[in-house]
DNA sequence: GGACGAAGCGGACTTGAGTCCGCTTAGTAC
DNA sequence: GTACTAAGCGGACTCAAGTCCGCTTCGTCC
């Protein structure tokens, strides 16, 4: 995130959707006017109206693009997400591949349970639409079934990979910490569980 | 300690604050009116602004009861919580006592599953606030754990109890569901899971 | 009964999300 | 270049949640 250039979206194969050039760089200007809003004041804080400012847009152009507040925090998060993504499908290994497969379901443990408690403001604000159905998100479950797989898990496997995940959404995570459970605890509990899924281990 | 003379209702640490009887009276007549109105409209429709005026109060009255729209929607959803919560207690196995252990859990699993789904847009409406900690929701969990310590389960019961519940939440449902997975299906995964996690069975 | 303080009340007011529609502009066809 | 059109734009407007504060009522004490 501390990139001073924003990724923009990329142009994925075969898809004809075609942004105007206006169009586009006013998209871009506004992820980056939220972007440092937030930064600046905290994303509670952050109204529509403040966006569109900071951009020099109207208002109407902003919901134009993201539909809603929860549009454009879901926005914001797929630029991190994108970056985590990269981590696991070509970084250095136990989270990237070359480690065992139930090395890397640990690592991947871990690691989503820092992300999502690191973007817990974003991914609050960004509601339902964010913590699911996200583009960028529902590769976290194919990732998953993937390995689960290569661990010997049969059955509905992909029922199992989205229920392994359902204990490290934020709003679970928020409930847990308020009542005292800390991270580590939470995270033996979830390699627990994980262990549990993929049985023997 | 005298027990014929409590004269002052002290301010205990948070404990029941007996209400003034007109407050009483506006607490029930918005419950009554609010739960009419969904009745009638659905849960969307209704504002704060309806439910005070078919309560005959003020809209600063609504918000004193409940804080909150979700507020409201959690009074409301505990109205049934409770019902269901007794059927758990008091009612005939497999979902009340006197079942085998394994045979609650599965009958537990699919009436909270029936339940969710049946409240899903007051438990939607209601947000974080409606799916966890409501008083009479983390009984949910106490349970499920007692259920689950009685199978033999050992280690951080209490998080695998609540990693259990965590793929019965609404938005989880709302969205496998959006992808065409249907409620059977739902339940058998939820089973396997639950099976994995007391281990053999 | 009367006095009194705290709890409760109501509705005008503020705030911010989301909509609407007439105007502008990028991209294309000629 | 000009003409055309669909996409994009902006900001006034609407609607509902949540706040504020002066007024009213309850419950209690004397």
């Amino acid at each position: 995130m501390s990139d001073s250039h924003v990724l923009l979206p990329l142009p994925l194969a075969g898809e004809p959707v075609s942004e105007r050039s206006d169009a586009a760089r006013n998209r871009a200007a506004l992820l980056c006017a939220a972007q440092s809003l937030v930064a600046e004041s905290g994303v509670e804080s952050v109204t529509m109206d403040d966006v569109a400012t900071r951009a020099g847009v109207g208002k109407g152009t902003v919901f134009r693009r993201f539909g809603s507040r929860a549009g454009l925090m879901v926005a914001l998060l797929d630029q991190n997400e994108r970056l985590w993504q990269a981590q696991v499908i070509s970084g250095p290994p136990p989270l990237g591949p070359g480690a065992p497969a139930w090395e890397r379901l640990e690592a991947f443990g871990r690691s989503r349970l820092e992300t999502t408690i690191m973007h817990g403001d974003l991914l609050r604000a960004a509601g339902a639409a964010g913590s699911r159905s996200s583009p960028a998100l529902s590769f976290v479950v194919q990732h998953v079934q993937h390995l689960l797989v290569q661990l010997g898990v049969t059955g509905d496997v992909r029922l199992l990979a989205t229920a392994l995940m359902a204990p490290l959404e934020i709003g679970l995570l928020d409930e847990m910490r308020t009542k005292g459970i800390d991270t580590e605890r939470i995270l033996h509990g979830w390699l627990d569980l994980a262990r549990r899924i993929v049985g023997g281990c």
